[in-house]
DNA sequence: ATTATTTTTTAGGTTTACCTAAATTTATTT
DNA sequence: AAATAAATTTAGGTAAACCTAAAAAATAAT
């Protein structure tokens, strides 16, 4: 079944908030993800429960069905896709794609998303470092934690980021902790939960606040 | 101005509409292009001339302001760039690339455009032939003419297509008569206008109609 | 120059995706 | 357990882009 852009995007609304709370996901928190009216919403939740993408009774929130999920992922493997593509061979920088991947996620075609994954060399990870699914829909896992929980003295490696704005973005880039980088713990100071970082192969120490480190996602390097 | 999917189309087809022939643009024409009903297309040229996209007096017809042949020719220089992309960065087929080309030419994004027309290597042509207008809206002509004014033992390049459907550029892919292809006019059959080709590089001789002639554009070769 | 035909516009209606304001249901206090 | 507050839905309305049928204007034919 064909969806327009605007279903894609309440399908995708609630699978992000599917994936950030295990609570019900009420009307509200749609309304406030997409900036749109309670009212609205519940108009278009009744019309995708109809359409068999979600399961919905009034008062009660939602979920998405298995046909709902599918066309969910689908939108995000597209977006994850065309963000990579704009970073890795336009040139841009990872914090100037989402808007622009926000229009291309909607571009329909089977064969364009199978040629634009090859031509990417069937990426696992996007620029943010978020998981791109495969054509089955399968996420490939890795076991990323805040940074914010990390120890003294481990050695890890930056993964991703919980924040996707792009002042975050921005001031990651300007301190040297860009997506790859491996970096080691040196120091939690206790009052204020901040962090001193070492960059490998930089010499330097890098201060970040608790807030940073909560919102920098690393996996365990060595 | 920021301008709809739906507008875009519209000053699109007037744009092509114009180019095709040096009568006046009626509201039919438009609706037929478009494959919507006339009183549909009054609708709009109505809007479209409030916008100043548009010179329109009922029933006299339409013409483009110089605004209106900015936004057109926008679109088509994006349509085209995207088609290049896809035939020669993702392996397309040139006849595969149209209806994509379709929906990614709507997509808004100043430095996209310059990247992808970066990453492209400034191209002049697409892969129909057809030209890449500059950033300042430019075309870069070539003296192209339909292969069926041609004479005997004339060298050409086949270097555009009139007709753009999908069984015509397959029927020139499967005759080998595709773009960029030098050819000689061996012989022109005097009472049905119909041509023997010979395509350089090759042994055999190619055999077209008139009708076939007419749709392939070519430039003289050497 | 009337009449007939074609083209175009007007009038009135539909669907999608939104909105505000009011009513209703659910959750939270006291 | 009532009363209050919050969340959600219903009711009624708007704008964009379409439609059909009828009316009006322009063009062609007699």
């Amino acid at each position: 079944m064909r969806l327009t852009f605007t279903e894609e995007n309440y399908l995708k609304a609630i699978y992000k908030l599917r994936e950030r709370s295990d609570t019900r996901i009420s009307t509200n928190s749609i309304a406030s993800l997409l900036s749109t009216a309670p009212a609205s919403v519940t108009d278009m939740l009744r019309k995708l429960a109809e359409k068999k993408f979600l399961n919905y009774e009034p008062y009660q929130g939602v979920s998405l069905t298995p046909q709902g999920i599918k066309s969910a992922v689908s939108v995000i493997r597209k977006h994850r896709l065309w963000e990579l593509f704009l970073v890795e061979k336009l040139g841009f920088n990872w914090d100037e794609v989402h808007e622009i991947a926000e229009q291309l996620e909607h571009i329909q075609s089977e064969s364009l998303v199978k040629k634009l994954y090859t031509f990417l060399g069937k990426p696992k990870w996007d620029p943010h470092g978020d998981p791109i699914p495969d054509e089955q829909g399968n996420f490939h896992l890795l076991k990323t934690f805040p940074l914010a929980s990390a120890g003294a003295n481990d050695k890890l490696i930056i993964s991703g980021v919980v924040d996707h704005r792009t002042d975050f973005l921005q001031y990651l880039d300007k301190t040297g902790l860009s997506l790859g980088k491996k970096i080691t713990v040196k120091e939690i100071t206790a009052y204020d939960s901040s962090m001193a970082l070492n960059v490998l192969g930089t010499k330097s120490v890098k201060h970040i606040s608790a807030e940073v480190a909560k919102n920098i996602l690393v996996t365990i390097f060595k």
